[in-house]
DNA sequence: TTAGGGTTAG
């Protein structure tokens, strides 16, 4: 022992190494401050302990107090420190150590030290520094290398990241199944498949075609690329599959839009007693979302609370989105505001889920909070609030947060923010003004022209209409959308001639009409139906509630409105065909079948509700008691006592 | 002692 009652220098150090062995961090740092002198191997031993358990901040006072006692910091703490730089984000702080191992002549060359810097650097994203760095070692190892490679794909350089791969091979340095475990993602963020495929080959001849890790990055690099077949073969034949490789393809067929696949699969992983993470309950609640299941989407939720992962950002605003594409605002806002820190893709989030409900007002104010509270606004940001403004009717607000976007310098205005504001003023009838706008654009797309021509139908501007119309077909003559949008306006014109003209170029251009269609969750079981379509099992049922409905809504003073059929047909005919609209029937079914006791009804429509159904959705929801909400093609109706949220702007 | 695979807004 040593005379003061501390353990010898050695032994002392023996007995931290044994602490930190058992896991005792606490144990081992009391050692640490109650000795009177510390070798350099404790000191690194205790930095190297507190990395490996996550407190890299800890590690970092550590490394600043030895600078302090003016203790030498040699190569061992250089390749473990630059790690706990990387995992606070301490730009700073790392580039004054690294500036202190210069100082120190620690050599740069050695293959610890260089990786370690090489990654510090990467992960900042400052790969101009990691590749300086990278070029003055001259031994270069395969660690070093592959945590180059890692930092080009994770910041979407992935043809450096393919450079480098090539280089490692070309000099003969053997990749291991770290680095066939990071550069396949460069192949899927690129969707470069051959060059996949072949480092797949590679890959399975090095031996490392069994390691998880590289199967899981194969899954991934199939799916970005669209082969989400071969991302199933693979996943096949991986019974090790862990957390990250079920994540993978679940993530994988969602992207490649088989969100039914990817609720079997999240069910299937489930049941094998793997957790599901914030990594893949975002992936699920986005396959909810596109599904329009939002019952499941609940059921989802209920997880995300009970794993505690609510607060954690990407699973926020999934969940916000989620909610906001099921209509449920409430609940978007329920979880906006439970989230601890917010950023500016949770606030888009929100802001879009305004949107998409028409709270125009509340869209605005978040916006203006947003930058009173100095957080940046990106490009989404101003598409969501100015969507908000536009499907809200808000003109000056909307002119107000245009004007803004103009004068900032750091974004430029893209034809989506334009197409936004040609619809604000093209709605409130100023059409000359929505022109000389697409006139200010450099290049206008056909999107602009487009919405100038919808102005023109709501506003019945034949004449205009016609102008418009050649432009939109000098931008794109094969579309469908287009051809029936002119179609309608001359039907509402009673221009029935220009009707059938157009019917025969659709015909001769080889265009169809997308048939419009409903549909409705009923315990988690989705029905569709068409216009007229009275092919569903419960159909005379669903007939009989729709008659019931008429005769309540009739006595309330609902008059068909015929003006919104727009076939040339005689009165009662078209009276029936207003009759049997998808919206109508959805909303009947639903009814009938009363769903779970709820208080609302929600429906959805793959085009935009028309005028007739509008008013008649109205007039039932104050019959039946129900707030009824209506996704169209563009946004939300939330009807409630006889009035729609969208003061019958849309 | 150093490097890895899966997620959010339009």
């Amino acid at each position: 022992m040593h005379k003061s009652g501390f353990p010898h220098l050695s032994l002392g150090n023996k007995l931290i190494q044994a602490y930190i062995k058992c896991g005792d961090i606490e144990g081992a740092r009391n050692l640490f401050d109650e000795m009177p002198q510390r070798h350099i191997v404790t000191w690194n031993s205790m930095i190297s302990a507190y990395v490996r358990h996550g407190l890299s901040g800890e590690a970092i006072r550590l490394f600043e107090r030895m600078c302090l006692e003016s203790v030498f910091a040699d190569e061992f703490t250089f390749s473990i420190v630059f790690k706990a730089f990387s995992d606070m984000g301490r730009v700073y702080g790392g580039r004054k150590a690294h500036g202190l191992l210069v100082v120190l002549g620690v050599e740069v060359s050695n293959a610890f030290v260089g990786s370690g810097l090489v990654d510090m650097y990467a992960k900042f994203g400052r790969l101009r520094d990691a590749r300086l760095v990278s070029d003055c070692v001259v031994e270069k190892d395969v660690v070093l290398l592959t945590a180059l490679i890692v930092g080009y794909t994770q910041h979407g350089e992935n043809c450096k990241a393919l450079e480098v791969f090539r280089d490692v091979v070309a000099v003969g340095i053997k990749a291991n199944d770290f680095t066939f475990s990071s550069i396949p993602i460069a192949c899927g963020d690129l969707g470069d498949r051959r060059s996949g495929m072949q480092i797949h080959g590679l890959m399975v001849k090095s031996g490392y075609g069994d390691v998880v890790a590289c199967k899981t990055s194969l899954v991934t690099m199939y799916s970005k690329c669209g082969l989400i077949d071969d991302s199933l073969k693979v996943f096949e034949r991986c019974p090790d599959a862990n957390l990250v490789t079920w994540t993978a393809l679940i993530t994988g067929l969602v992207q490649n839009g088989r969100e039914e696949s990817s609720l079997l699969m999240f069910k299937q992983m489930v049941s094998k007693s793997l957790n599901p993470n914030a990594f893949t309950l975002s992936s699920v609640l986005r396959a909810c979302s596109v599904l329009t299941m939002y019952e499941q989407g609940q059921q989802i939720h209920c997880i995300v609370l009970k794993t505690g992962l609510h607060r954690e950002r990407y699973v926020g605003a999934a969940l916000i989105d989620m909610y906001g594409k099921s209509g449920s605002i409430g609940m978007a806002r329920i979880v906006f505001e439970s989230l601890d820190k917010c950023d500016v893709v949770l606030i888009n989030s929100m802001i879009n889920s305004y949107a998409q409900s028409g709270y125009g007002q509340e869209a605005v104010e978040l916006f203006d909070h947003m930058r009173k509270s100095g957080i940046e606004q990106n490009a989404v940001t101003f598409l969501s609030v100015l969507s908000a403004c536009s499907n809200a009717g808000l003109l000056e607000e909307g002119s107000r947060i245009f004007s803004s976007l103009q004068r900032d310098s750091k974004l430029d205005p893209s034809t989506d923010h334009y197409a936004c504001m040609v619809d604000l003023l093209g709605r409130a009838g100023r059409l000359k003004e929505a022109e000389n706008l697409i006139k200010q654009v450099e290049e206008p797309d056909v999107v602009l022209w487009r919405t100038l021509l919808s102005a023109c139908r709501i506003h019945g501007k034949v004449e205009m209409a016609r102008r418009v119309m050649t432009r939109v077909l000098e931008l794109d003559k094969k579309n469908d959308g287009t051809h029936v949008l002119l179609s309608n306006i001359y039907a509402s014109a009673g221009e029935w001639n220009e009707v059938s003209n157009m019917k025969i170029a659709m015909k001769n251009l080889k265009l169809k009409k997308s048939p419009g269609m409903s549909w409705i969750e009923v315990d988690r079981e989705v029905h569709t139906f068409m216009a007229g379509d009275l092919s569903h099992p419960r159909a005379t049922e669903i007939n009989e509630e729709l008659k019931r409905l008429r005769e309540k809504i009739e006595t309330l003073g609902y008059v068909p409105d015929v003006r919104f059929v727009l076939q040339d047909l005689n009165e009662e005919q078209k009276k029936r065909s207003l009759y049997y609209h998808s919206e109508k029937i959805a909303i009947a079914f639903g009814l009938l079948s009363n769903i779970r006791n709820s208080t609302f009804i929600r429906i959805f429509k793959n085009l935009r509700v028309c005028g007739d159904c509008h008013n008649w959705i109205k007039f039932v929801s104050k019959v039946s008691q129900r707030e009824i909400i209506a996704r169209d093609a563009k946004r939300f109706h939330h009807f409630r006592d006889g009035m729609c949220s969208c003061g019958d702007h849309w």
